[in-house]
DNA sequence: AATGGAGGCAACCGCGTTAGC
DNA sequence: GGCTAACGCGGTTGCCTCCAT
């Protein structure tokens, strides 16, 4: 049995919204708001359209200080920078970008960006060999040995990269003739991204994530309080983190997840986050520590 | 000028999560 | 605590435009 429709599908109207339904919904939520249900909506509104439909076309599209056309290069590389540690949580990554929203970003790194990247790093877009072979399965949990990772540090936060390279030979081959050091514009320090992001590491015990109400498509959800006890796992490559308690202290708690197609990227996708995070020594990191790092919070 | 392919973007779909009862 | 409706998110689809042939 399947999830129950949530509106008519017969007696809604689909496709790309004209003028005048961009008008009645405009002037409704301007005049009366959204009234916290997006269901009944459409009704009051005097629109044919499914609640989702509408509230798709306010959050993507006329909300108020939407932003349209180029990225900035700004915006690049926080698109990058947080593509590498959080992968496509595409609406975390729009709650740091004011005016964008998370389709928006979505659009651009899957159309423009990741082709910019793979580009500077002459990797053509579409991949021109082979996929490598499938690896033996590992056993369960079976890891490299990984030294016990330092942490990128500052006053109040650390930041750690979550995914520590697992790569057949032929990938590994791909990122040793990729020269990324001498291609890392787009790619940061924390120092740098944190303060345009205007990250607040910790505020009475909550995570605080951008300065102003986001124009993701969560409505602002992740700029947001998150709450200590929200689970919210950051998932990366081969492992993911997760927002919980240790030892009494909470902080983000990296889990090992293993490269075992959890994510389900092709393989220009990960050679992206890759390149990304690869390039870590020259951002992400304790610059006497040599090894990968992405970002990685604890909080006391 | 016609046509086919590629790129870009808006919108839809389905599922996980959350909130209210 | 369980159920259900609604929300929020990420992946996917489909249409439109542009460009090369």
């Amino acid at each position: 049995m399947g999830r129950a429709p949530c509106c008519d599908k017969a007696n809604v109207k689909k496709g790309p919204w004209s003028p005048e339904e961009d008008s009645k919904l405009k002037d409704y939520i301007e005049k009366y708001g959204t009234g916290g249900n997006w269901i009944a909506l459409p009704q009051k509104a005097g629109l044919k359209r499914c609640g989702k439909s509408c509230r798709l076309r306010w959050l993507n599209y006329l909300r108020p200080n939407i932003k349209h056309g180029e990225f900035t290069d700004d915006e690049d590389r926080i698109i990058c920078t947080l593509f590498a540690s959080i992968g496509s949580r595409w609406s975390i990554i729009a709650a740091q970008l004011p005016g964008r929203t998370d389709n928006d970003i979505k659009n651009y790194w899957n159309t423009k960006l990741k082709k910019k990247l793979l580009a500077m790093n002459g990797i053509p877009s579409q991949p021109q060999r082979k996929p490598p072979p499938p690896p033996p399965p590992p056993p369960p949990f079976s890891h490299q040995p990984q030294p016990v990772s330092s942490l990128y540090e500052d006053s109040t936060a650390y930041y750690y990269t979550p995914f520590e390279p697992i790569m057949s030979s032929a990938q590994s081959d791909l990122l040793n003739n990729t020269n990324l050091t001498n291609n890392s514009s787009l790619i940061q320090t924390p120092e740098s991204l944190f303060s345009h992001m205007q990250y607040h590491p910790m505020r009475d015990n909550f995570l605080m994530y951008g300065g102003e109400p986001s124009c993701s498509s969560s409505d602002g959800s992740y700029g947001k309080e998150m709450k200590q006890e929200d689970h919210m796992g950051f998932q990366g490559f081969g492992a993911s983190l997760d927002y919980g308690t240790n030892n009494g202290v909470n902080q983000w708690i990296e889990k090992q997840s293993g490269y075992n197609g959890e994510c389900p990227l092709d393989y220009n996708l990960e050679d992206v986050k890759r390149l990304i995070s690869s390039n870590n020594n020259s951002f992400f990191i304790d610059e006497n520590d040599t090894q990968d790092k992405a970002m990685y919070c604890y909080y006391y």
